[in-house]
DNA sequence: TAAAACCTGTGACCAACTCACAGGTCAAAG
DNA sequence: CTTTGACCTGTGAGTTGGTCACAGGTTTTA
């Protein structure tokens, strides 16, 4: 297979093979005859894997790896449990980063509906963004020294 | 004020003040003697309004137009509202996708249970991805051409 | 035989910083 | 007066996972 077959085989971007294949996650050989990249089944059934775990949340160093303990016989599936119960927490812990920003949104939005638009007058930019307290920020103690 | 002053006062990183300075966002004059920036107390509510911003998720180039705005007296206000509502639907898409990437986490880690760990045989790399179906992937028509 | 579609490698681009480096400046201490 | 350490300067690379552009070579199709 050529690039542009086994990248719609596995419905990617042939970009996205190439530089899978810089990373080293996929072998192909060269066709000396035009020094063309070819690809083969089990190519496919890597890349197709690598697509598979990135929707997993896996990330390419840790894909290049689980590949690389396949490679050797040895059976990747306890390294990717480890791995991918720290990533789920790691998820975990963005989603809640993203519902308290949501949460500071909201109460901002909420705030400015009562608040006028000013004009700068060189005190101040926005009132509506300077005069919001980051209510998990520590207000009560200066920053500056 | 130099650099390390006013990134205190702000409470952040010297890097990040030449950052938004090599951004334009802070518009300090040289010090002719030795070519050092000199902030004022203007660049350091410009700094403290961009962290602001940032905390309620404006991108840079979104906080340069606003700061641009009131450069110009016209007030960034609307512009302010405006955007962050936007921002505020792109959080929620951002929250749904990493809520459902958890819930497939959830659900492979759950079937994985009762899953042996198997050792590369050339036909799989780990059964555990391999036979992992994303549910919210079409799985009835083939992507192979 | 000529055009279209494909291949190659290299390098830039995205976001918002952070860090490293090499060299210049300045304040206080010895 | 000199040294030391903290600070300043600009530039460039690294982060993540691709995507796109470009210039030139090859293969396929009409």
């Amino acid at each position: 297979m050529k690039v542009k077959e086994i990248a719609t085989a596995a419905g990617v971007n042939p970009d996205t093979v190439r530089f899978y294949t810089r990373e080293g996650l996929l072998r192909p050989v060269r066709n000396p005859d035009n020094n063309y990249q070819l690809y083969d089944a089990e190519d496919l059934r890597r890349l197709r894997f690598a697509r598979k775990a990135r929707q997993l949340g896996f990330s390419l160093p840790e894909i290049r790896q689980i590949l690389e303990q396949a490679d050797d016989h040895h059976s990747p599936c306890p390294m990717v449990r480890d791995v991918f119960t720290q990533r789920l927490a790691e998820v975990e812990r963005e989603i809640a980063e993203l519902q308290l920003l949501r949460k500071r949104m909201v109460s901002a939005l909420s705030a400015w509906q009562e608040m006028p638009d000013g004009t700068p007058d060189g005190h101040t930019i926005c009132r509506l963004i300077e005069h919001w307290d980051d209510p998990s920020a520590g207000s009560c103690c200066g920053s500056s020294e």
